[in-house]
DNA sequence: TTGGGGTGTTACTTGTCAGTAACATCACCG
DNA sequence: CGGTGATGTTACTGACAAGTAACACCCCAA
């Protein structure tokens, strides 16, 4: 009670040094593997060995497989959310230039990596079962994607902000989706121009400024 | 050599009666289990059982279960390209139509069933090596069903097809790929209107007529 | 020095799955 | 009736994967 809180990541292997915990080495490792090869086509032995561990601290870390994702779709979230807030700091009082960034953002990405696509929407399709722990991450992550959405159009004093979002939402996930189904050829790689054209075409709310 | 080509599926069990070939009703089996509950979430052997046969006459027409994959992609892409054809037929010369008619029945789709989005796309989310016989099913039939779009919207007289046809391709794409994320809740249940209010303001080409 | 917590190592159990072999059966055709 | 081809049945192999047990190790702190 009265020693210092020296939480097990802090401590030993890595912490002071910069090392990095087998715990944190693990979930990258996670990341990578699942999102290249698709959950399913990746075993957890392969995962601790990229990780420069093994199976069995793996398990001393993540209660199952099956949590092991949930946790790799928790960690994607949060890194999205992230980006947001990178977002709001850069443009601050100013909704529509976060808009103007997001999409600007995601056409990069779609435009030089990431063939794979949304990892939360890949794993929604590689896992429908309705009760794995997975499917609550990922329906939280993008429903709160979607209201951020809604929000900045409306704060940006945009018209029918849910509509416009949606639109810009839907956009963004079938470019995803479909740079898996055809590459780099499809129309997926112009979203970019799309969601750019419609940020700047779409009709303001008549009001003060 | 001279004996008449009595093809296995016309003749043995099926054909005259109303039975339906082994091969068929494993094909059907496929399509109902791979698309309920994932590629690699099947096993061959559930495939055999609810196509009431067996393991061994499954691997009789399909040399392995990667070929019976891309078969069920194929025919499920055939079964589009006959919903094209049907469209054509009921709105002869009439692009336009053809056009609304069909985004028309994609929302319905969407709007009863269909949990699990388009089969194609996730085959692809579920099979990342891009050497898979499958791939090239699925790249194929997305590039023929842009190509498509882009006619009927060039047909129809509407400015910039390309542009038009990519956005109602993808935002069908998002569509169907997020309705597995969210559920019925997301905007996946309303792309139908989106799509119907984007043809209905599309701009015209202005031509005689 | 000593003890303990996190880690590495090996080996194992259990289950599943793709694919095959050998043989039995059944229907139809001549 | 006899034979041929498709189908059914059973049993098997080999591979792989999730998860666990037991034990050795090693660094750090008291």
């Amino acid at each position: 009670m009265s020693r210092p809180p020296v939480n097990k990541s802090e401590s030993g292997a890595a912490g002071r040094s910069g090392a990095v915990a087998p715990r944190e080495r693990i979930l990258r490792a996670a990341r990578e593997l699942f999102y290249a090869r698709g959950i399913r086509g990746v075993s957890v032995d392969e995962i601790a060995e990229a990780a420069d561990t093994n199976k069995m601290t793996l398990y001393r870390h993540f209660e199952s497989k099956d949590l092991l994702i949930a946790e790799y779709l928790k960690s994607l979230a949060r890194e999205a959310d992230a980006l947001w807030d990178e977002l709001a700091r850069a443009h601050a009082n100013d909704p529509l230039a976060q808009l103007r960034a997001f999409v600007e953002r995601m056409g990069q990405m779609m435009a030089q990596s990431g063939d794979r696509g949304c990892a939360l929407a890949n794993a929604a399709v590689e896992l429908p079962d309705k009760d794995h722990p997975a499917r609550a991450v990922i329906e939280e992550h993008k429903t709160h994607q979607r209201e951020h959405l809604v929000s900045l159009c409306r704060a940006a004093g945009l018209e029918k902000p849910e509509r416009l979002a949606d639109e810009i939402f839907l956009l963004l996930e079938g470019a995803r989706v479909n740079l898996q189904s055809v590459g780099r050829d499809g129309p997926g790689t112009r979203v970019g121009e799309m969601l750019c054209t419609l940020l700047r075409t779409a009709p303001r709310k008549n009001q003060a400024t």
